[in-house]
DNA sequence: CCTTGCATTGTACCTAAGTACAGGGCTTAA
DNA sequence: TTAAGCCCTGTACTTAGGTACAATGCAAGG
């Protein structure tokens, strides 16, 4: 596997240093290895993770939400039913976000063909109500 | 329409008195009228905004990015263009989002089918690899 | 008439999520 | 052999997004 120091993999990435020493500090990132001078050691996972937690922030999850989710990783060999029920759990809130961005789709969508200065309703609201998005 | 005191409105929406005073500092609601006393009045259309502010910010927006959905009502009778082009970016980030979302829906689905004792691979990280999610 | 209860403004405080910097240690290239 | 350029730790600062008072005002009921 690829290792990548601090600064590979930060630039990689697109973040900050100092960001993934701060993820490491909150449990978002596992505590690393270190090479024979004490440098952080990454590899692609770690890469792959922190991928994850931006793509993940987001779509508006915490990163206390984002640490839960990932632990899901480690309890697979623990009580199965407690998974099951934290992942649907999850993709409820899934389920329900993609919906809301559906309807907020919609709406822009019409706002874009309302587009018309004889129009003098506001047109985001408008579409809204009768999506009932609210 | 209905009428509502900030006490009333704040309740309806199950938020904070205070948050709604800061929003109409950080000019996500409008100014609204004043009573006799000066007390503030709101209406219906206030809390379907104030809803559509707390839905789309679950959904990862920003309350600058929510300010300029939000503002797209008032320049409908300006320069069309430009409330085209905005939307149409608007669309994108939405669109992305959705397909960033169902993507980690999959990969929970898999997750929760994989739920297995035996197994001692990380289910979560092998799924999103699988699904090219990063 | 005065307490209760709601409102007002203004300012201060809080948490989450970073970001920056000081003070220090290796290693390599000039 | 020393300066540049990485890294380390630890602590302090910042920004966004609220929350919580303090100090005050008005109006209705006991």
């Amino acid at each position: 596997m690829d290792k990548y120091t601090i600064s590979q993999i930060a630039s990689l990435a697109q973040i900050n240093k100092e960001t993934i020493r701060y993820y490491e500090r909150e449990h978002l990132l596992p505590v690393p290895e270190r090479d024979e001078r004490g440098y952080r050691c990454y590899d692609g996972n770690d890469l792959k993770q922190i991928h994850f937690i931006k793509s993940a922030q987001g779509l508006g999850f915490s990163l206390k939400e984002i640490t839960a989710i990932l632990s899901l990783q480690e309890t697979s060999e623990s009580v199965c039913e407690n998974v099951q029920n934290t992942v649907t759990a999850k993709l409820k809130i899934v389920k329900d976000k993609i919906s809301q961005l559906k309807k907020i789709e919609r709406a822009l969508k019409s706002l874009k063909n309302s587009c018309n200065p004889d129009d003098k309703q506001c047109a985001i609201i408008k579409t809204l109500e009768d999506e009932k998005f609210f």
